[in-house]
DNA sequence: TATAATTTGTACCGAACAGTACATAATTGA
DNA sequence: TCAATTATGTACTGTTCGGTACAAATTATA
């Protein structure tokens, strides 16, 4: 089927990656055309061929990040169940925070800074929904591990699930905000400190 | 000194409020100069000459929003102190979160959503440091509100005052995000809820 | 009532925006 | 080697962007 044609000039998972960090940066509307061409480094007509138009690339990129940088958290409730949930959940917030001190990536949490653009006029109602069923399914996939912690008698507080789900998200959310105004790991780690201490005693 | 000259056909305070009502529902980059005169009902050389440019006005609007919106929750903690702290800072918790349920506001906190949006490339200097001062000087005044607790021995868990507001403030952050994403206000209250309890015993 | 001061409305500026037409270049399969 | 196919680079489209020049309208003071 596919086969003729002349090949394409750059990696398109690379320029995915390039152009998700632009949109995690400057936002949807703060990102141009010209800011993504530069940064891809390839011109307009190969990135509309490759990612179609600007919605759909930053569509795209929102899936992207939670593919490579959202979803892989989830392992650290995961694995290791034989460790008590304070620590795990310790280790969950530890390797979210992390990421705000790898200088090549941008501040925060992509999918917090795209919540606070939703909803916005300038949002089409495609992104809208998307950003929201990204939110929605990392709710899951966190409720889904608690509902399991809970059966096995591990929720402190006598928190059911959901509501040990929404806390830890609502923590979460909030780290995401501290880590975009550039609060230092020290600070970030006395919060995740103060999170756990609460939670579990 | 003053007196002659037209008359403005606007109030200036009430167009700022609507002003600010713009920005905070799509941000700076995702508000346009047509945006701002369609809402405001005036003309671009009236709003000029008023506000400035489109940055000023901005920064005008974050400082209305602090002056209107963001301080006065801060009574909730101040006054009534023979109520114990949980007690208050829970109110503090609710009042937050009700403006989420005025239909004339956007969701979410102004302020949270300029620090997602700060720090890109689209946002001056002047304002990315606005910002930050904004979202410093809310954390002072909520340490200075701490320290006192602290005094009186009401903190729980052993926590001093610069840990309590980290944490409060990281709390409050979350409860934005969630605000924005449309939580009810039944789960909202629930991590209110959850919140306090975990605090608190 | 004349004058100075201020606001308003219209109409415009150059620049940047998202998106595309089209010719050229490169690649595969026949 | 030739035809079909795909990607690239340039140059362009119409629209919207933030911002302003300028004349008409309105007001207070002298």
């Amino acid at each position: 089927m596919t086969g003729a044609g002349r090949k394409r000039s750059f990696d398109k998972e690379e320029a995915l990656d390039k152009a998700m960090r632009v949109f995690w940066n400057n936002g949807y509307a703060g990102t141009s055309l010209s800011d993504l061409t530069d940064v891809l480094g390839i011109n307009k007509p190969s990135l509309y061929a490759a990612f179609g138009n600007k919605e759909q690339l930053f569509n795209s990129a929102l899936n992207h990040y939670i593919e490579h940088y959202g979803s892989p958290l989830m392992q650290y409730l995961k694995e290791d169940t034989k460790q008590p949930l304070s620590i795990r959940l310790e280790n969950y917030f530890l390797a979210a925070i992390e990421k705000n001190f790898n200088n090549e990536l941008p501040k925060g949490c992509f999918i917090v800074n795209s919540c606070c653009e939703s909803g916005g006029t300038n949002i089409v109602d495609n992104t809208n929904s998307l950003t929201q069923d990204l939110g929605a399914c990392s709710e899951k996939a966190l409720e889904s591990i608690f509902l399991l912690e809970d059966q096995n008698g591990q929720l402190p507080k006598k928190l059911n699930a959901t509501e040990m789900t929404a806390y830890v998200l609502t923590v979460m959310y909030g780290l995401s905000i501290m880590g975009r105004r550039g609060k230092s790991r020290r600070e970030l780690h006395s919060i995740i400190k103060t999170a756990i201490k609460t939670l579990f005693s």
